[in-house]
Formats: structure tokens, sequence, C-alpha cells
RNA sequence: CGCGGGGUGGAGCAGUCUGGUAGCUCGUUGGGCUCAUAACCCAAAGGCCGCAGGUUCAAAUCCUGCCCCCGCUACCA
């Protein structure tokens, strides 16, 4: 591996629209800073940026929702989420936000630098304009009927009840969320990032990654090989950083353009706060700096395709040396929603309960290589029978035991035996095990085998029997303790990373005025306590959990998943519909002249169909159930209709009727008489 | 449709790259100990490693097909 002389740590930057949640925490926050903190201890150089991401549209319509102005918005959530932050005791060196002067002004020097070099090309497009408003539209501010399942409130961008994504222009009957105006299609010119030309060149770098996790590189090369499109890295809106090019107004970077760039603006201001303005170069332009990114897996192609293209086509910025990216977290058995407040989010948790222990159970379940589940019986034991019963209570009872016999003080280390010299090898291994982990982004081995060495240090306890020795061999109780107070000392130092809160406490009570968060993590291969030290006052240092506690928690998820309009749209088809609605339908007779398998797809076919003087061509997906040859001749019924849809590249214009039973058993429409073809049915 | 990830004792996971007696934590059962937060320590029971084929002396691990779950240039880690 390469060596590194600093490491520049990132978090995704949250978006400033709503509060953090656990699902947040557990996928980018949490292990960053536990590997920030890990850092630190390695006396590493080591900066830890974040901040909030309070561009794009979204914000603009929940601002407009709320009636507040979009700056509004993002200066609460951008307060609160720092706050919650810093009440999880995350570490960042600086937490910016997009909004800033300065970031602004980055932004916009990137953008100028890529203009400049040729990068983008432009490109003038057709798109939704709301002449009442007198904008274009967003995607998400245009609503109409889906082509695919004629869903009425579909968004521009997607749609909510067949969940195929759209663009605004293949809505039927468009309007404008802003006026309810039909908008017209107005020519608008957007510059976008030729990715298909930087391809190679991020194949290139990826080739020389090293050590990066399996999940981001399969996602990353099933980018790769779909081959990359050109993306705009304009829009048309005012909220947002203006594009810096004369006639452009009204135009502002893209949000995943500037997001990123977040990363950069926010270090310089970090720089500038040190009183060293230039410094922030020194982390983002020197070859020898390490970046991590650490992020959610829906961030994956921005951080390991398009962010390192864009700073690829700049040329003088590092590149990430890894993207630990990680996988979703589900709670009680069901995704995370937002819309539907399922989840739990940091303010609310944070009332109620301690830090630390929810940071280890996190850790402990983290979305390393698969989507993982947040339960809360299961935080409640992890608590109870890991923090408080092992790690917890062996510091409890070897610090009562130093207290009862031997005044609170640390007694002399004498002759060692066997189980003596096997303990303090442990504790000695216990850092460059424990931190390879951390190194390699496995919080979750790195939690296990440190709670090992708690688990091994009760062991010894127990079988030293100090409680025996210290009536028939007082010397061989001294030692015991003696290692087993050693135990307690690195078991603080240990434990900084993932559990801040209680590692402090824990090393007050082993008598240290210092801060347990300046020592050096190494030193657990060596340090002592001397004899006679005086150790400080002996508390819990996990509190055991009741099950009343949680019982409220998981009372209100149930209720939710429970609500009846949170079955989102499977409800829908019971809905009744007027005669008028079910007039729109057209429905005819058709004759099948041809058929065909679609080539690559298993389930298609493709047909011409005769509907009197009409022929058009069909795709179905009824390959498993029907042959083409058996299909020649026969009469259907067609919803003539139809929006033509392309599926698999092939033009479909119109859908035959089947029934489907619950096997998924097929069976075509037919006719109980022959008729005509091109009959209409009613 | 396609692509990426996952499917291992009751629960949660490791092991899969580099085939060779299936491992860890919790839970269950039995025992030990009593310094300690009714904590700690030991032992046992419990798995046809998603399904079906194949390669091999040998497959959780390699190959092929299938099934199920999560995700896929979106406002969400």
């Amino acid at each position: 591996m390469k060596n590194y002389k600093r490491i520049l740590v990132t978090s995704a930057l949250p978006y400033a629209n709503g509060p953090i949640h656990l699902g947040h925490l557990a996928g980018a926050y949490l292990p960053a800073d536990i590997y920030v903190r890990y850092q630190r201890l390695k006396k590493r150089d080591v900066v830890y940026i974040c901040g909030s991401d309070e561009h794009g549209v979204p914000i603009t319509i929940a601002a407009e929702k709320k009636g507040v102005s979009p700056q509004q918005i993002v200066d609460q959530f951008h307060a609160r989420n720092k706050a919650a932050f810093a009440k999880f005791g995350m570490s960042f060196d600086y937490y910016g936000r997009t909004s800033s002067p300065m970031h602004h002004q980055t932004s916009q020097e990137m953008f100028i630098n890529l203009n400049d070099k040729g990068v983008f090309i432009k490109k003038t497009e057709q798109q939704l304009y709301d002449a009442k408003a007198r904008m274009f539209l967003p995607d998400r501010y245009v609503k109409g009927e889906c082509p695919h399942c004629g869903f009425p409130e579909a968004y521009g961008d997607q749609c909510e009840k067949c969940g195929s994504s759209l663009s605004p222009t293949e809505l039927i009957n468009p309007i404008s969320a802003l006026t309810g105006d039909k908008p017209q299609q107005k020519e608008t010119e957007h510059w976008y990032i030729p990715l298909g030309a930087l391809q190679k060149q991020v194949e290139e770098w990826l080739a020389t990654r090293q050590g990066w996790k399996p999940n981001v590189m399969g996602q990353v090369k099933s980018w790769l090989n779909e081959g990359l499109a050109d993306r705009a890295v304009t829009r048309d809106l005012n909220w947002g950083v203006q594009v810096p090019l004369p006639h452009a107004e009204g135009k502002v970077l893209y949000v995943w353009f500037d997001a990123p760039i977040g990363y950069i603006s926010a270090t310089k201001e970090w720089a500038m706060e040190k009183g060293n303005p230039e410094l922030w170069k020194t982390y983002w332009q020197n070859d020898d700096t390490r970046l991590v990114h650490f992020i959610g897996k829906d961030n994956i192609v921005f951080h390991c395709i398009m962010f390192p293209a864009m700073l690829i086509a700049h040329g003088n910025y590092v590149l990430p040396d890894n993207v630990p990216a990680n996988e979703f977290l589900n709670l009680e058995g069901n995704k995370l929603s937002t819309s539907r407040n399922y989840a739990v989010w940091l303010e609310d948790y944070a009332e109620k309960f301690d830090i630390d222990p929810l940071r280890y159970y996190l850790a402990a379940i983290a979305p390393e290589t698969k989507d993982s589940d947040f339960v809360w019986q299961e935080y409640l034991t992890r608590n109870n029978s890991e923090l408080a019963d092992i790690l917890g209570n062996f510091t409890n009872r070897t610090l009562a035991f130093a207290k009862n016999q031997f005044t609170g003080t640390v007694p002399a280390r004498g002759d060692l035996d066997e189980l003596d010299r096997e303990m303090l090898s442990t504790i000695a291994r216990a850092p460059d095990e424990i931190g390879a982990a951390i190194e390699n982004f496995e919080f979750r081995k790195a939690l296990v085998l440190f709670m090992n060495v708690a688990r091994a240090a009760n062991k010894y306890f127990n079988d030293q029997e100090p409680w025996r020795t210290v009536k028939q061999n007082p010397a061989k109780c001294a030692t015991t303790l003696n290692i087993c107070l050693h135990a307690c000392n690195a078991l603080a130092l240990l434990m900084a990373p993932v559990l801040p809160f209680s590692a402090a406490k824990a090393w007050a009570m082993m008598g240290h005025a210092t801060d347990v968060h300046q020592q050096a993590w190494d030193d657990v291969r060596h340090m002592e306590l001397p004899t006679g030290h005086q150790l400080g006052r002996v508390e819990i240092l996990f509190r055991k959990m009741e099950e009343k506690e949680i019982e409220p928690e998981i009372e209100r998820l149930k209720n939710i998943q429970a609500q009846p309009d949170n079955k989102p749209v499977v409800a829908e088809p019971t809905a009744s519909i007027s005669i008028d609605e079910l007039a729109k339908v057209q429905l005819r007779v058709a004759k099948i002249v041809a058929a065909e398998k679609v080539e690559k797809a298993d389930k298609l076919l493709k047909m011409d169909i005769q509907m009197g003087d009409e022929q058009r061509q069909i795709v179905a997906g009824i390959a498993l159930h029907y042959s083409p040859e058996a299909l020649i001749g026969k009469k259907i019924i067609v919803v003539a209709n139809l929006q033509p849809a392309k599926i698999r590249g092939i033009e479909s214009n119109g859908m035959l009727l089947a029934a489907q039973d619950d096997q998924g058993n097929l069976s075509l429409l037919g006719l109980d008489k022959d008729v005509n073809d091109g009959a209409s049915v009613r």
C-alpha cells in the first residue's frame, strides 16, 4: 500500500431538508467517526470533513410546502443536524454548508476551470415551461398520467404507483404542480459533462484501487459496463450555485455537481479557521494524501465515478483512495421511510437513551456487506449482555476488588504464571488486531475483537480466583489484580473510537486526570499503571436497560406499519371509477397475424395485429405461456389507445389483455363467438 | 429484461478469492464460582451451508441453471 502522509476523511453531506435518522448514522457517519477517532489515537494527520448539502429541488419543494424561503429551511436543518451529530459524538473537524459564499465560489471555480478546458458540451433540449410562473419546471414539478400504469398523479421523474422512472415529457396530460396550468415545451440549453469520454480515464484510475469492498467495486463495474452517458451539470432553477457565465440567468449547477465540491469548500473554511488559508491544498492537492469517502450505497456512482471524473478532468486534485460505502439499515424488519416517519431520529433518541450503547449496537450491526436490521430488542440485549455484563462488569468487579482489598490503589505485580503471561499477551496484541480491522473498514470485526479482550479478562479473573488467593496467597492476588487493572486501563483506551463517552468515564475511573482521546493507541502494548497509583471513583460504566424502556419505541413503529394508508398504492385498484373514466379506455378485437420472440428476453413476444384496416405492432410478456406459432390467427382483446411505449427498444402500440391467477397461470382473453377484428369492446 | 449484492443451527453473522473434519455472539439446557451490574466461567444440544445438476479423491467454497430478498444514473446513508 502507498505510504500516505495524511488522511482526509469525508462523510456524505446530509441533505438539509430533514433531520438525521439511524440509517444515516449507521451508513456514513458512525463508521467514519470510529475510523477518524482511531487514526487520531494512532497520531496520524487526519482531517474529518462534513457539512450540509443545501441545494436542489427538494429543498425548494419543502420550502414551498411550508410557505417559507429555501434559506429558512436549510438554516433550520443545518443547525439541527449539526447539533444532533455533536450529541452523538461525531468528531468532525469542520461541518460546513453548501450555501456558504466559499462553497459558491469554489463550485464556480471548478465549473469555470472545466469549462475553460472545454470539458463540457452544450446541448439544447425541450423542457416543460410554465408560462405563468415564468420558469422551467423541474421533473418533480410536473404531474400527469403515468404512461405505464395510468396512475393520474405520477411525477415527472417517477411514477410512485408502478415505480417506473419517467421523463416529464412522457406524461399524459401534464400539468404544472406550481400553477396547475398545462406547461408548454420550450427550448433550453444546458452544460453536460461527457462521462463517456472520461470513462477510460476513470477505469484506468479504478484499476489502481486496492482493498475496495466487493459490493462497491461490483456496483461501479456495473455502471461502467453499461457505458457512461453525458450528464447535465446545470439545471433551470433559482436555488443553488449560479452558473458563472454570461447569459446564464436562471441556471444553477445541478446539485450532484456542487455537493461533492462541498468537501473541498468545507476544507477551505476549516483551513481559514485554523489561520492557514492555504492549508487545504495540502490535503486536496498533495499526492500523499489518503482521501476516504464514507457514504451509503445510493451514493456510490457519485463518489466512485462522477466526482472522480470531475477531479480527473480538473487534474489538480487527489482522488479517493477508498470509498467504503455501506449498504442500508432496516428498522424492525422494514425499510426506513422518512415520509411515513418510520425511522428513529437522532434527536428523539438522544432525549431518552444513552449515546454509546447506540454507537456500539450500530457498529456491531453495520451494514458492511449487506443490508442489516435494527431491532430494539437486540439493541437492548447487546447493551445488557455485552456492554454491561461483559465489559462494564469486568471493570466494576476489578475496581471494586481493588477498592475493597487494596484501598483503591494498584497492587504490585509479582512473579507471573502461565495465565498471567497469556493475559498480558492478549492485551498487547489487541491494539494491532483491532486496529487492522478498523483500517480495513471491518468495524463489526473490530468490535468482536475488542469484546473478546474483555471476555478473556473475565475468564482470567475467574481462573485466578483472587477472592480465594487474597486469603491464601496475597502476593499472587496482588499480581492478578495488577493485571486486571492493566486490562481495564487498556480497555478504556481501546473503547475510545467506538464508545467515546464511556471511554472518558472509564479513563477517569482508572485515576487518570488526562484525556483518553489524547492518548496513543500503540501505548496499549506497553503502558503500565505504577504500583500504588490511586484509582478513581468506582461508577457503573453501562447501565442495564429494561424492556419497558424500549416498548414504546417498538409500539410506535408497529403502529406506523399498521396504518392502512401506509400500504402505499396497493389499495388503489379497489377505488371505483366513473363511467366516463371507463369510456377513456378503448378496447378492441384484434387478430394476431405474426408473432415472434424478442431476442434476449425470456418473457417477451413481439406481435403484429390486425384491427380492421389498421395493423400495428405490440409487445407483451407472455412468451412463457404461449408459443409464437400457437398465437398466429388468434383473436384477442387489446387496449387500443394505450400510449405507445418502448419495451426493450421495441415499440409497442397497445396492450393485450390476459388473466393471471395466483399460481401465475396466464390466459388470453378471447371471444365467445367469432367477431371481425377491429370491433370495439364495450 | 438486464446489472450489482445477499440467501450458513431458533436469531444475528464469519468462513467462499487461495476446495480438505462448518466457526462466533445471543438464545436454550446442564454444571462451576461468588470478587462483581442476579453479573462471570465451563460444558452440551441444535445446521442435508436457498434449490437442482456438474467438476473433483474431496464442494458452504469452483462451474451451470433456477428460486427468493435488497438495490440500480431520483428528493433519501
